[in-house]
DNA sequence: TTAAGCTCC
DNA sequence: AATCTGGAGCTTAAT
């Protein structure tokens, strides 16, 4: 017997949209509905394996009852933009995959459903009616299941009814069901109903009398008298319910079933459709062996030295090389880390030389890497996937840098908003190419190598088009080598200090512990945020315990303002501060010291949107300062015996940045005298003679600083000074009212992010901001804060990598022993040899002070230490 | 795996 | 009518 599914399109949309949180490709193009859609129908059609498909969609987008207001009478909301724009993205994606989809004039999905559902009956079929709307549970019967889906965490689940389950559920029949509706109503679909007749009596009276005409005739047996008076009074609306209630099963539909025929869904065009939503996941259903990726034809595993050494003397004359370096063949790319279970290579320097060389009986490991070495030193373009991590096995001589080309770094300028830049993820996007993720070891080496070697140019191509090609080769790709520098000097850690630090924090946290418990009277998990909200807010009764959704907030902002009357929340708070620096800082950076005494950190190149370096494992970048118990973890930090630390960090160079690219004529001439640019701010701000200028005057004027950088709102200025929204929003007045330029100048940055949809740095760095197509208010405004704060963050970014290289260039090309070992934002840490430290100080304030021409000057402040502590 | 909390610039 | 400062990473608890 053959078997049909039927999907309510609009409805399981909806369900999708609200079930799932919002997504959005490159595009900005919202497409969570989409997914959510996509994921409930494989998981029908892998259940019920169908032989035919078919999706009903109302030809107008209809309005839907939003979950939360479900039991509101009338409350029906518009299709939101964020959806709206996602149906016809579904219907081509549909048709994409050779779905038929049925939608006419004058017709509710419902009806078309309901139609194909009983002809296709008729004919003998078992059909299934995909849908999230209980409505649809009136076509139930023997032949015919409703499935609605719900969006559970986990999930989905689906419940079914056959017509015997409506029965058991509801306590009628689906075609009673009509009659149930006609009575009750329901305000959402403009079916009125009887009054004073809801869910419960009209389904008491439908169950009895099996319809609203028998129940008419026995109208005087009725069970409450209003019923009973009121069927009689509002007979004709009964009827007129019924109608509308009804879901039309004959209704003119031009529908052929043959049409519906389910075939491969995973077509070309899905695949490509799926590619540019960004579903991932969904990708992988594709079989892509099927589609002929002919360079796969030229993939050669070498085993044969002699074979071995002829195909690397080829690639070492070749213009342009693509390598990979990989673990043992049982262990998954990426690149290995440690050393150990080196496996081989990848090759590719032409379409038809694509080589996965593994190392083995005859093709030792170190004639290998060797072989890497000098073909990485010897072609005209060599190109990687994440090199830095390559560079410890593949040293590259100075002069040879500019021939390296970073495929990561160059996808991440592309777009660096992505969370990874894997070569698959590459090889899609420039080269059309589809790589099985079921394909093995030795065919994903080849296709990583052949990807480096052949995505190089139109990577780069894109890089010239975005002019973006300079911050690539004279920012970016130096600034591998200075990172991995960075990393391969590491900073030494006094460990038996750490540790002492560390077990000291121990002692007052056990202390603190059982304080804590004596006060509230019970032991918990201070911990739990969780079990800290029941704690304080219900057994110990603390006022203003509201807060977020899933409990109390137990927050610090919170505890603060509780701590003056309460010394058990000061205990917590202080409990909170020394666990975070025993577990993060004391025990966290002990795991990470090597066998040099050092910690080697990754600084990370590709995983900010604003052009910022990250820092990881462990993060060196928030090591406590502001605290005096969390800043003493710097005297840890040490140099090596006979080094000293010089430590210099810009000043306010984020807010230069402002002034410079504003233009903002005051500001600038206030950096160009400036001593003291917060008091000059809060002079002209407040019109108070720069003498007179109070101290809080100066702070609000500091704050605004600051609040204009990130992108400033008067409510979050309020928060931040405890002053009213009003005051917040007249000191930001007033504040434009001085600098104009400022303001045109943001003014037109998000503009111009509006037009094109991104903003640039002084150095053309790019960042997409798509939140500012968002027809959401909180996402656009988020978008124009971006739009507002990622030029400067970003530009500062650059001129902090200008100065980094150069620092560690110059120290190199000096052949000096000090070195480059952090870098926080805006902040270098150098170990410097003693005999070294006045040309250190000289090369740093010059590398740094110089890294960029503004129109205001560049300012270090710089400081030496015997650790990190003294040297800030 | 996510949320809450905390650290930094 | 609502919104409620930008960029990161790590640890813990709870799912």
């Amino acid at each position: 017997m053959s078997k049909i599914v039927l999907i309510d399109g609009h409805s399981i949309l909806n369900r999708a949209f609200y079930g799932l949180p919002d997504l959005t490709n490159a595009e900005g193009l919202h497409t969570n509905a989409i997914y959510g859609f996509l994921n409930i129908m494989f998981k029908i059609l892998e259940e019920e394996k169908p032989d035919y498909l078919t999706v009903a969609f109302d030809v107008h987008a209809p309005t839907f009852r939003h979950e939360m207001f479900a039991d509101y009478k009338g409350t029906r909301k518009p299709m939101a933009d964020e959806l709206r724009q996602q149906v016809p993205v579904m219907k081509d994606v549909l048709h994409a995959m050779g779905v038929r989809t049925v939608e006419k004039e004058g017709l509710e999905a419902d009806d078309i459903l309901g139609t194909i559902s009983c002809r296709c009956e008729k004919e003998g079929m078992e059909v299934v009616v995909i849908s999230g709307d209980r409505d649809l549970l009136q076509l139930a019967t023997e032949h015919v299941k409703i499935r609605i889906p719900k969006t559970k965490k986990g999930g989905t689940e689906v419940e079914d009814y056959y017509a015997s389950d409506v029965k058991e559920r509801y306590l009628v029949t689906p075609k009673e069901f009509i009659d149930v509706k006609a009575l009750m109503g329901d305000a959402s679909d403009n079916i009125p109903g009887v009054p004073n007749i809801g869910e419960k009596t009209a389904t008491k009276i439908i169950a009895e009398y099996g319809s609203i005409e028998n129940a008419y005739e026995h109208a005087s047996e009725l069970k409450p008298p209003r019923a009973a008076k009121n069927i009689v009074e509002y007979w004709e609306q009964a009827k007129l319910s019924k109608e509308l209630a009804a879901i039309n099963i004959d209704a003119p539909v031009d529908y052929n079933l043959a049409e519906a025929e389910l075939t491969d869904l995973y077509t070309e065009a899905a695949y490509e459709y799926f590619q540019r939503l960004q579903f991932k996941n969904l990708l992988s259903r594709f079989d892509v062996q099927a589609k002929s990726n002919s360079v796969e034809d030229a993939f050669r595993i070498i085993t044969d030295k002699e074979e071995a050494r002829r195909i690397v003397d080829k690639a070492k004359t070749a213009e342009t090389a693509g390598l990979v370096l990989y673990k043992n063949l049982k262990n998954v790319l990426p690149l290995f880390a440690s050393g150990a279970g080196f496996g081989g290579i990848g090759i590719a320097f032409g379409k038809e030389d694509i080589y996965c060389i593994p190392a083995g009986e005859g093709i030792e490991e170190s004639w290998l890497l060797e072989q890497a070495r000098e073909i990485a030193n010897n072609v005209a373009r060599f190109v990687m996937f994440d090199l830095k991590s390559a560079l410890p096995y593949i040293p590259i001589r100075p002069e040879r840098e500019e021939h390296c080309f970073d495929a990561t770094v160059a996808a991440y300028l592309l777009n660096p908003l992505k969370n990874d830049y894997t070569f698959e993820d590459v090889a899609r996007e420039q080269l059309n190419l589809m790589i099985d993720p079921k394909a093995d070891t030795e065919a994903k080496v080849c296709y990583e190598a052949y990807t480096a070697y052949a995505a190089s140019e139109p990577l780069w191509e894109k890089l010239t088009e975005t002019q973006m090609d300079r911050l690539f080769k004279q920012i970016e790709m130096p600034l591998v080598f200075t990172l991995f520098d960075m990393e391969q000097n590491g900073v030494m850690i006094e460990s038996e200090a750490l540790r002492f630090y560390g077990n000291q924090l121990g002692s007052k946290i056990v202390e603190l512990e059982k304080e804590i418990y004596e006060m509230a009277g019970e032991e918990f998990n201070i911990n739990s945020p969780k079990q800290l909200g029941v704690v304080l807010f219900e057994h110990m009764q603390l006022p203003n315990g509201k807060k977020t959704k899933t409990g109390y907030s137990t927050a610090a902002d919170v505890l603060d303002k509780l701590a003056p009357d309460y010394p058990v929340v000061s205990k917590i708070l202080e409990y909170r501060q020394l666990t975070k620096l025993k577990s993060t800082y004391a025990d966290g950076l002990a795991a990470y010291i090597g066998e040099d005494g050092r910690i080697h950190g990754k600084f990370n190149q590709t995983i900010t949107a604003t052009g910022r370096i990250s820092s990881t494992e462990p993060n060196l970048q928030n090591i406590p300062i502001r605290m005096e118990l969390g800043r003493l973890i710097r005297k840890v930090f040490i140099p090596e015996d006979g080094y000293v630390f010089v430590d210099a960090d810009y000043s306010q160079i984020e807010l230069r940045v402002l002034a410079h690219c504003s233009g903002d004529k005051e500001l600038i001439q206030a950096y160009r005298e400036a001593k003291d640019i917060h008091r000059i701010t809060a002079s002209q701000v407040f019109h108070t003679p720069f003498d007179e200028v109070t101290d809080l005057q100066r702070r609000n004027a500091k704050a605004v600083n600051f609040g204009i950088v990130y992108g400033i709102s008067s409510f979050g200025l309020s928060q931040d000074l405890s002053i009213t929204r009003k005051e917040a929003s007249q000191y930001i007045e007033r504040y434009f009212e001085t600098y104009p330029g400022i303001k045109e100048f943001l003014d037109d940055t998000v503009a111009h992010a509006k037009e094109m949809g991104y903003v640039v740095t002084l150095f053309g760095r790019r960042r997409p901001v798509p939140e500012l197509k968002s027809s959401n208010f909180m996402q656009r405004s988020f978008g124009e804060r971006v739009a507002m704060n990622s030029p400067i963050q970003g530009t500062a970014a650059d001129i902090m990598k200008m100065a980094m290289i150069r620092v560690d260039k110059e120290l190199k090309n000096r052949k000096m022993k000090s070195r480059l070992v952090l870098q926080v934002h805006d902040e270098l840490l150098i170990e410097a040899w003693k005999e070294e430290l006045p040309q250190v100080e000289e090369l740093l304030r010059e590398c740094m002070e110089q890294a960029a021409e503004l129109d205001v000057p560049l300012i270090i402040d710089m400081h030496t230490g015997e650790n990190w502590y003294e040297a800030k």
